[in-house]
DNA sequence: GTTGTACTGTTACAATGCGTAGCAGTAAGT
DNA sequence: ACTTACTGCTACGCATTGTAACAGTACAAC
């Protein structure tokens, strides 16, 4: 039976909407103007295209918002590591067959990480689930 | 000095794009026409429309062709899991700070995979690699 | 050797996504 | 009432994607 991926099926984040969010992310809620000032050396912005992008990441059901006065303060509503989470399981699907023995062997392959390294943190976190 | 991160650059696959990487990979080396064939169910297309997406996988160099006589046949250059790991390098960027800890955290966290599944895993590919 | 056939090369085009932003409207403070 | 500070709506150019037609060319069959 196919599984349920009825979540997994949201927009994908562009480069853009992926910087604001990591902004977001590190910095808590904020107002638009002020992820304009935390980004404003890497990538600068006028106001409006800000508002615009944050718009679409809510949208696009990444962020949501508060009104603080007359303010709105956005906050990303997952944690990052979810949302890469979810987009491995499209690669697992798409590239894998679905299998995480093949994906984790074509990272170890690919030196992304070693093989002790891969034994030690997988211990690490068996472990610390434990006493959960 | 520019890292030599340069194939990673590569441009990402689309969806349909995806579709036929996994039918070449699936099928071995094909012609256009084995693959519009092989495809009509799930995505009918025209064998024009098979070309133009085989040439562009070529351009953004997925696939190379060989002629046989007058026609081309298509091969997957790399091996899917490859791709997804490649994929996966950006993930852990974009989104873990390049914490791979972070990103298996999250996968265990969001039952992608049980403590005890990724640690028999990674025993099994330490093991394995270990002869090598 | 002319003609049809089977391929490839070139070009196009509509829809969408993305980065960019302006302008209109409205509420709040003075 | 006027100015300010925000938000809501709209737009626009460029790139990508899915779609494909049309043109050219080499081989096969008469």
């Amino acid at each position: 039976m196919r599984s349920s991926k009825s979540e997994s099926k949201r927009k994908p984040l562009s480069e853009l909407e992926t910087k604001l969010m990591r902004f977001l992310w590190a910095a808590g809620p904020v107002s638009s103007e002020q992820v304009r000032e935390g980004l404003a050396r890497e990538h600068p912005m006028k106001e409006a295209t800000v508002r615009t992008v944050l718009r679409r990441l809510e949208e696009k059901g990444y962020v949501t918002h508060e009104v603080e006065g007359r303010t709105f303060i956005y906050r990303g509503l997952e944690r990052p590591e979810h949302v890469a989470v979810q987009a491995i399981r499209q690669l697992l699907d798409r590239f894998c067959g679905g299998s995480m023995e093949q994906l984790l062997v074509g990272m170890v392959d690919q030196k992304m990480i070693s093989p002790q390294e891969l034994n030690a943190l997988a211990k690490k976190i068996a472990q610390r689930r434990k006493k959960d």
